[in-house]
DNA sequence: GACCAGGATATGG
DNA sequence: CCATATCATGGT
């Protein structure tokens, strides 16, 4: 199947970190996520697509968002103009908020080569049938330790009991303040992972993951290099960009990167 | 508020 | 082969 996707570049979105389960595949990309599995590639404005509906891929690639406006108003950023054009066609996803969260649980003080390691082995050990397993499924602490989670097995252990879909799809509706309180109940979810939920899984586009690479670059470009405590990064993001600093950290954090 | 453990992988010397 | 860095959090 085929889809119109102006302004959207299929390789920086899906290698920007955002997600994990992918891999290359012939001359696009063969994606996993709950219990879809699907293959897209893209030629200059097309995807191609199959696996999945195109209602699905718009969704879940925001086809359906304005970047040109978006890029409009933070291009006013002379800083950020120079990332966003290293990789003008990067989107943010729109997740399952379940799989993402376990992904970011996984993340911390972890790199991406290990956290997919982690899933692949967490859908393997837990999964139906190749499908990433649904809360309640991920339900035997030593077996996840055998996933090379480490330390970060026991908060997959707790929030696999503590959370649902219907729950966690119900914080969508809740103001962002709101939705990252509630999150940061959880064992293992503190700021910055909280931030990747919400702002992968939740719409909230205002959600500033803070990491060592936008600590890094927030100091470099904005304040000649002086350390910065992570509180300050958050709120300088919000400052700055509002309801678009979400954004803006995904064409710093990619362009930084890959620098 | 600053420091530290905990667990495994990849990279560079 | 060893040293080092890695998309943090919770406890002290």
């Amino acid at each position: 199947m085929r889809l119109g996707a102006k302004d959207f570049d299929l390789a920086s979105t899906v290698e920007s970190g955002q997600l994990f389960r992918w891999s290359k595949e012939g001359d696009g990309y063969r994606i996993a996520h709950r219990d879809k599995s699907f293959f897209v590639s893209q030629e200059g404005d097309f995807l191609e697509f199959s696996g999945v509906t195109a209602a699905f891929l718009t969704s879940f690639f925001g086809l359906d968002v304005d970047y040109a406006a978006i890029k409009r108003k933070l291009s006013k950023d002379a800083m950020l103009r120079t990332a966003i054009k290293a990789y003008p066609g990067i989107h943010i996803v729109r997740q399952d908020p379940w799989e993402c969260t376990v992904s970011f649980l996984c993340s911390s003080f972890s790199n991406i080569k290990k956290i997919q390691l982690n899933l692949r082995k967490l859908t393997e050990c837990f999964g139906e049938s190749g499908a990433f397993p649904c809360p309640g499924d991920i339900d035997d602490h030593p077996r996840i330790k055998s996933c090379s989670t480490g330390y970060r097995s026991k908060y997959i252990f707790e929030a696999n009991k503590l959370v649902d879909d219907r729950s966690l799809n119900a914080l969508k509706r809740l103001p962002y303040a709101e939705a990252k309180a509630r999150l940061m109940e959880l064992p293992g979810i503190g700021e910055k992972v909280a931030d990747c939920i919400c702002l992968f899984s939740l719409d909230k586009t205002e959600a500033f993951p803070v990491d060592v690479w936008i600590k890094r670059v927030i100091e470099e470009l904005y304040f000649e290099g002086k350390s910065m405590k992570e509180r300050d990064v958050r709120d300088f993001a919000k400052q700055r960009w509002g309801a678009l600093a979400g954004y803006a950290q995904q064409y710093l954090y990619h362009w930084r990167r890959t620098l």
